[in-house]
DNA sequence: GTCTATAGCTGGATAGAC
DNA sequence: GTCTATCCAGCTATAGAC
């Protein structure tokens, strides 16, 4: 990848941090890296294929990143700390904004909105993977279908990095309330063979 | 309130649906409202303080439209129940759009972050209302401190809608999961007391 | 309270020199 | 591959007629 490239990518993703998706133009993306306007059309075609390029960057370097960090978990209270520590770490980073923003954006942006499902997807697929190996056989693999938990856990992921832009303070207590919530999901997960059956029985009737 | 304003402002509501944070200009909200793009600015100061007005106005509006609903919510299911209608209704109506894209703008717009701060708290306060009297004193409420699990649901109700603008499938299937999660916190709820004491002396070590 | 008109700026995008 | 220069559209915001 060209090194002007390489420059306004990251730009975006500190632009989009720093200002949101209403901030960002050629221009002020250019400005931030050092080169000239003109270059974000000629190396991306249009504002939005920046968005998209960057969408994608962001999402395939940090979960490159974070594979180590994700293959070690063995349960949902450590997924839930290695979260944490990439939402604090991601936060100034900037790279959760960049997915946040460009989600917010891609509501009048078709191409931008595929980029960007495209980036959450790479995302998704780690979470996967984890669950996958984390639920096993315990009586939560049953019904919490993997695929739909990926996905409910990113999205609310984002949810909770909007939100922490809007209100910090708000935004950490519901944190810290998810921490609780997995203890929770933890004692399902430990369950002795006879409490487990009656959990499954009754989930079998209810769905 | 007057009928001009109010033109004004169910029309940034609708420009925000349909055209995000990105597409909103004093021009484009005007245009929707059918008046002249200079009353933004008599009314409203800026376009910042209209937005910061729908944002209000759109979760004052939902909150009072969904307090009976909420009211007559007696478990976790009903109340994952309602929040699906509510994602099925206002995601034509534009209300929960116009929250997830006013946080999204709140990036670098203070004025904007408290405004739509305020407003999720009018949705924070309704569920935590409703979480108090549903949770009582089930094993939940003794971890899960309301507070907290009100904004987390907040939160991750704003990523799912957003999610669904990029990815519809992909948030229907959270949807989904969502209900089986429900199912398993009922399960808890629903513990004899010899469980009941078992998960409670379990989570007191863990906390 | 609502309109027209306009100043002054910033935006996307392109042509063409280098 | 990068730059300057430029077109034109759209933006915020204000002044002033009605």
């Amino acid at each position: 990848m060209n090194q002007t490239k390489r420059k306004l990518v990251d730009a975006t993703i500190e632009t989009l941090r720093d200002q949101g998706i209403a901030g960002v133009s050629a221009r002020t993306i250019a400005t931030t890296a050092g080169v000239n306007q003109a270059l974000v059309f000629y190396h991306f075609g249009s504002v939005g294929g920046l968005l998209a390029a960057a969408s994608t960057a962001a999402a395939g370097q940090r979960a490159d990143l974070y594979r180590e960090r994700f293959a070690q978990v063995t349960s949902l209270r450590e997924l839930l700390a290695v979260g944490r520590d990439l939402h604090e770490a991601e936060r100034h980073a900037g790279n959760v904004t960049v997915l946040a923003q460009t989600l917010a954006g891609s509501q009048n942006d078709p191409e931008l909105a595929a980029a960007t499902a495209a980036a959450l997807n790479i995302w998704v697929a780690e979470l996967e993977l984890v669950l996958d190996r984390i639920l096993g056989d315990s009586p939560l693999a049953e019904l919490a279908d993997v695929p739909g938990l990926a996905r409910a856990i990113a999205a609310a992921f984002i949810g909770l990095e909007l939100y922490g832009g809007a209100d910090p303070q708000g935004a950490e207590q519901a944190l810290r309330t998810l921490d609780s919530l997995g203890s929770i999901l933890e004692f399902i997960d430990d369950l002795g063979p006879v409490t487990s059956r009656v959990l499954r029985t009754k989930i079998r009737r209810t769905t």
